[in-house]
DNA sequence: TTGTGGTTTGTTATTTTATAACATATCAAA
DNA sequence: TTTGATATGTTATAAAATAACAAACCACAA
């Protein structure tokens, strides 16, 4: 019985939000095969690709790992601090970054279409 | 004939100084080889670590690649700007992003050690 | 000199991450 | 139904990164 990507990516969705630190993308897919052992790392693969794209998951680049989008509405541009500690990750809208960002790079030319904004550092608990 | 980190660390950064595009670790591998072709991937990353933490050089964490660090003085924040298309990438300084940065996880008291920006897109030569 | 201990580098092997390539199944429209 | 386009499964492999240990190097003291 094989499964439509709307369901595999539910699946993958739910198991994102099992924890609160991010996940690889062999985590979720050992979670996966506990009750469908048969599963491959290309089905992972292409459900997070589609996660991704659709906004209802980040890849954090930086980590090879995988968070679940935690915001209601479209985040024009998501940054995401990330704990050294404890692995607690958590979104903020970047939104405001956007003018200064764009007079950055203007006299370039460059044209962005995707932001990766990830921050590195200890949260509040882990910091204390 | 072993080479000492300084020695190995300029060949890394003459290697990746010879193309205006990024680098993987295994592509610079495959460089020194042709001098010295018994080195190793450790060898490699251990080096490319040392110039990382030295700013010398960038990751790209989003190409998992790396680039000589292109400004004489020490970036407050690195901005990089990556053409999909030809590879250019280019630095820019984001000094300026730090207290928007800071006012938006300040409600979460996160401190921050590093910071990520890679900004994908089309260089002016390739979005022409 | 000659140990001696700390550090750096080399080596081997393996782990982790990701994708190519092709087979099979599914679904919608003719 | 056939047919064809697309999605999914499967197998195999490629690419990226590191663990663990061995060997070499260097500074310094005896």
């Amino acid at each position: 019985m094989r499964k439509q990507a709307a369901a595999r990516q539910a699946d993958i969705m739910d198991v994102l939000k099992t924890t609160k630190a991010p996940m690889t993308a062999y985590q979720i897919l050992g979670q996966l095969q506990k009750s469908e052992p048969d599963i491959a790392p290309p089905t992972v693969y292409r459900a997070l690709t589609a996660l991704t794209e659709q906004g209802r998951a980040h890849k954090l680049e930086s980590l090879k790992a995988f968070v679940p989008c935690r915001c209601d509405h479209d985040k024009s541009l998501p940054v995401l601090t990330i704990c050294e500690d404890c692995g607690l990750v958590e979104e903020h809208d970047g939104g405001s970054l956007v003018p200064k960002l764009s007079s950055l790079i203007a006299a370039s030319k460059f044209v962005a279409k995707r932001h990766i904004v990830e921050l590195h550092g200890h949260c509040s608990t882990c910091a204390a």
